[in-house]
DNA sequence: GATCGCCTACCTGTCGATAGGTAGCCAATA
DNA sequence: TATTGGCTACCTATCGACAGGTAGGCGATC
């Protein structure tokens, strides 16, 4: 009946409260009331937090290249990254669930560090790969423009509108070489 | 006999505590540990942690603006921001403290969210009034600089090096159109 | 009959916060 | 000068709530 398993609708529910609140943020109980289980159940599902966590963010990073689809122009994953992210404030002033994490990684299980630091690697190699034929120094520029755009959701949530957001990013795609 | 107080020694702490680790990351027994007092007589100077850490917000504020000192020029002012989150960094893979509490605010008591929106409209009105005479859109500038800036933190938190920090931010300083 | 999904019931530890007390300091009073 | 009273700084002890996590049972499905 139920489109969707448990374990990913307690997926869902922590990723949508990490990218709010972080990963102290929220509790096994808060999870179990937003799914309508108890929290003995989630652990059924995830042993630990820095499992189901760990587990999130890998889910994240495929979902988040999945997204992507065919681009590969530079101008058009620069454009897809800025949607990608732009939509997760739009939903709940969301941040980006790996900006969160990398945000607080001082404090985390070394696993979800690991995670995070996996989606920054590929993200910022999968962007300098198309603007290896526009820029002299593609990583760099990669990097930048990924840096740009967690910020600006740092901005757009402490200033609390998405204007923010975009003036931060505007005319980022046009800023390639 | 004692150069600080009690008070700015709880303070220290908690800066640093939530610059690693976040709102959520610490508990008033850290802090007190940290002083070498007991977490009740930590109560004592503060009585609530939202209050201690809007007080922190504040402290760091001020700091952040009297640290800049003398610079008028654009080019001085974002070398000088950027060399004070570098420092930040390179002193124990730090975030900056409103970075953090910024991404952090979907989750934080009123006082918190409020005290980090004033740090970064400052920080972008003071930076845009630098740039009115170099740029056509000085508050666009500002703001993506500061966000170049905050996402280069997070960036070189979750892959752990200074380097990427540097790699994300090279150059900042001649992109002030 | 074994496995799966979820339950009740519970544990231990820690959280933010409070109550009430003690020791030292300092100024006013007698 | 001796005493009083109030203040600051910190303490012990405790609160109720909640954290992550565990043990074992129960009904449905394969």
């Amino acid at each position: 009946m139920s489109e969707v398993s448990t374990a990913d609708r307690i997926l869902d529910a922590a990723e949508s409260r990490v990218q709010t609140a972080g990963y102290n943020g929220f509790s096994f109980r808060d999870l179990a009331e937003d799914v309508g289980i108890k929290s003995a159940s989630v652990h059924h599902h995830f042993p630990t937090k820095e499992a189901l966590v760990t587990r999130l963010t890998d889910r994240y990073t495929d979902r988040f290249f999945a997204g992507l689809k065919d681009k590969s122009d530079a101008s058009g994953r620069v454009g897809a990254y800025r949607a990608a992210f732009r939509q997760a404030f739009l939903n709940d002033n969301k941040m980006c669930l790996c900006g969160m994490l990398g945000a607080e990684s001082g404090g985390l299980p070394g696993a979800v560090t690991a995670a995070t630091h996996q989606f920054f690697d590929r993200i910022v190699a999968h962007l300098a790969e198309s603007l290896a034929s526009v820029s002299a120094k593609p990583r760099q520029r990669a990097l930048a423009i990924v840096a740009r755009l967690e910020g600006a959701m740092i901005l757009a949530r402490a200033c609390g509108t998405v204007e923010v957001f975009d003036e931060a990013t505007r005319g980022m795609e046009d800023e390639l070489a």
